[in-house]
DNA sequence: TAGGCCATCTGGTCCT
DNA sequence: AGGACCAGATGGCCTA
């Protein structure tokens, strides 16, 4: 069908653009170029998205797919913005006298509900609510953390960093 | 072998 | 008019 169409296209431009067989065949290439060098740029993004994403990088692990990087940067995206708004609710509560009564030294000051993956670390691997947390966001296509693979072997998850017990578990 | 993912080509549409 | 953007079609590669 695509032959057929592109066919009666280049009968059109010939007629109407008064296109020899060869200007008709550079123009052509020259558009294909232009589309695959849009395409490429549009890669390049993607890749860069990938670097800044709290998932595991590395030659052994496969890059997540097109799909999977946008929808994990969107919930990326969503989830530090909750931080950011519970930063704010802290500071305010600070500056109005409402800080939470001092404890013992000994206790650990109360951390913000940053997920875990807002910490960038090079063996993260993002959490089930991270890829797909979000009920209208659930694609089959997003690889389970514990189930990505590379080259056919699965890619062993980071010590300690992934305590979730179906990360290596439930996998498909 | 089926399904997922991807690159490429292509024609149509919109914008400058 | 030319370029950017988009979506459909197609074929290749890889994995379960």
């Amino acid at each position: 069908s695509t032959t057929s169409k592109s066919n009666s296209e280049s009968r059109k431009l010939l007629a109407t653009k008064n296109l020899s067989e060869d200007e008709l065949q550079d123009l052509r290439l020259k558009i294909n170029g232009r589309e695959r060098k849009r395409m490429h740029d549009l890669n390049s993004a993607l890749d860069g998205l990938r670097e800044v994403m709290p998932y595991a990088h590395g030659p052994s692990v496969r890059k997540l797919s097109k799909i999977a990087t946008l929808l994990l940067a969107r919930n990326y995206i969503l989830m530090l913005q909750g931080s950011v708004d519970e930063m704010k609710k802290l500071v305010s509560d600070v500056y109005q006298g409402n800080a939470p009564a001092s404890r013992p030294a000994t206790q650990p000051p109360p951390q913000p509900a940053l997920h875990p993956a807002s910490v960038i670390h090079p063996g993260f691997l993002p959490t089930p609510s991270l890829l797909h947390g979000l009920p209208a966001i659930q694609p089959s296509s997003i690889p389970r953390p514990g189930c990505l693979r590379s080259s056919g072997a699965s890619v062993p998850l980071p010590q300690g960093l992934y305590p979730h017990p179906w990360a290596s578990e439930h996998c498909p």
